[in-house]
DNA sequence: GTGAAAGCGCTAACAG
DNA sequence: CTGTTAGCGCTTTCAC
């Protein structure tokens, strides 16, 4: 069994109360001698305070619940870690539960964590937004507790709390326009699936770069993919027989595809035909053309995420934010200005 | 304030005690009708039981520790995910800690799991062996606290108890082995950093498989790789311009330089070259020629990882175990039998 | 400055 | 079968 404040006070010879206090490092009351005293017993005694007695009594856990779908998807992990920097910064523990994109699970998982008190969520719903009593629920049961929540990446419905997102319109837009600033005319683009809220913004990115350069949004050019590899290949044959000179794929995976289709195709990488991915996953560097891409600051979307609920929980602001990140263009090898058509 | 034992007592016109019989499911005792009373007011009162309360006193927080590397690296969230899904599966939390390589934040992580009275801990290591001083004091806190460990993936000197890694050596054994009943002659070998266990496992495996084949083990034709992308293209030039007919990469990085610059000799994947990587990154599949390589069961890892811990909280066994995984063989596109030598 | 006492919500003897 | 009582280790009034 560990030293509890107890036996310091024995040691001591002071109260309980005395340790207590001194223990949790408040300024006030006793005496530097005792309280020099204290802490050398403690010291030497090497005493660690029992979070969970502690915690009964403050209703405070130094732990926060991070309720994610999937820890193994990069994007996921990497926000976790962004989480769980900030936390061990700041001396809190950061709990955290896959829900494999299951609505229902979000609802276990949001019960469990909070008996166990934890101080604060920062989760990323898996609930879908058809899902409307799962919502209800969610809803219910947070405004319950007045526990602070940040959401982070995925919208629910009528939850009024922090948001933290990145802004992929502004990525699609950012994408189209480096393709249109190098020159390109005809760019086509391979989307997202319909239903997810991020692709149809990447969508729209695409639309507002072709626009503000004057360019109408030609169907015939653009391919509903689905994120996966293999429909960035299809998209890739389908597009480049319509002679696009670049092509904008919403994420990297469909992007590889393209690359690949690209290769098969005889179209050399770049000065033949551009392409720009989206999400900068580690493997966009390992191509033998290293892969242009949007960045998403993951890592720091997780960090603030995680800033902004440790605001809420030391009082520092009662404010409901919304945040949106933005990201960034890595202009690498699969990128160039289209050859000229006179060329032919 | 949520609703407590207390509240349910009263109102269900019982002692305390009995409440707390009945919804903590222990069979005994109380009987069929008083049960079904308690447990329909808990449900209509949406009874939550405190953990914190529960925790102080039996002890037991229904929450395992995880200390890690990094989570944001593949093996590690994978691993990660394995754990949490068995730990969620029998009602478990986990709270975890980066590391971030540096052994003294492990002592650190390990401190303030300990006080958050976590039942159990599941540790990769960022101690380096050669760091004495900090696994002494490692092992001496964890022996002071008599809770449940196991370690995962990398040695920890002096510390009795469960362990559970990937058998790296039969995993380098295996690869070596595929190549040679090809029918390949003259395997190179690009290596790990010396210093890494793994690594040097990996190329022992390799050493074996030559061995049993009766054939020598040519220096000349070994390169010492440091994981990375670049050393598997500096490998391969080398080892091509050896007439190597094939080599296995100790890792998918390494592999996927070396199936670069493969490219760039002209020699064709596969008939002309064979190539086998280690790991089974996602990438692996992703290539043009998908990679043939060594998986790696990580996420089971992770899932027995945590069952052998909540064996020992069960108290289902004491015995310290150690468990190696064997890795398995995923054959894809780029190995294939040597070209006849007689064509040339 | 310091201490005594109450109590956070729960479980676990021990009686009845 | 059920209730009384005593804590788990800590913080926090409230007196002194």
């Amino acid at each position: 069994m560990s030293v509890t404040v107890k036996d310091i006070a024995k040691v001591a010879g002071v109260s309980i109360t005395t340790v207590s206090l001194v223990l949790s490092g408040r300024e006030c009351r006793v005496s530097m001698k005792t309280r020099e005293k204290v802490q050398k017993i403690a010291r030497d005694l090497d005493y660690q305070p029992n979070h969970l007695a502690r915690g009964l009594v403050t209703r405070r856990s130094q732990t926060i619940g991070l309720i994610i779908p999937d820890i193994s998807n990069l994007f996921f992990s990497e926000l976790a870690k962004g989480v769980e920097m900030e936390a061990q910064q700041n001396s809190y523990n950061v709990i955290f539960s896959n829900s494999n994109e299951d609505g229902t699970k979000d609802l276990k998982n949001l019960r469990i964590l909070l008996n166990k008190a934890v101080d604060g969520l920062i989760i990323v719903p898996s609930i879908k937004e058809h899902e409307m009593n799962l919502t209800a629920e969610f809803n219910r049961i947070l405004s319950s507790h007045k526990l602070p929540v940040v959401i982070v990446d995925r919208i629910l419905p009528g939850i009024e709390c922090d948001f933290v997102s990145l802004d992929n319109r502004e990525g699609g837009f950012m994408a189209t326009k480096h393709l249109l600033e190098l020159g390109h005319q005809k760019i086509g683009c391979i989307t997202g699936p319909q239903a997810l809220m991020s692709s149809g913004m990447r969508y729209q990115g695409y639309c507002d770069a072709l626009n503000l350069y004057g360019l109408p949004i030609d169907e015939n050019i653009v391919f509903n993919g689905d994120y996966c590899l293999h429909s960035g290949v299809e998209g890739a044959e389908i597009l480049i027989n319509r002679n696009v000179t670049a092509v904008f794929a919403c994420n990297d995976m469909m992007a590889c595809g393209a690359y690949r289709q690209a290769c098969i195709m005889n179209k050399k990488i770049g000065s033949e035909f551009s392409l720009i991915g989206f999400d900068d996953i580690p493997f966009a560097e390992m191509l033998e053309y290293p892969l242009t891409t949007i960045h998403q600051p993951v890592y720091d979307i997780g960090k603030s995420s995680c800033r902004m609920l440790l605001d809420k929980l030391n009082g520092t602001t009662t404010d409901i934010r919304k945040i949106k990140y933005s990201p960034t263009l890595v202009v690498r090898a699969t990128t160039a200005a289209p050859a000229a058509k006179e060329k032919f």
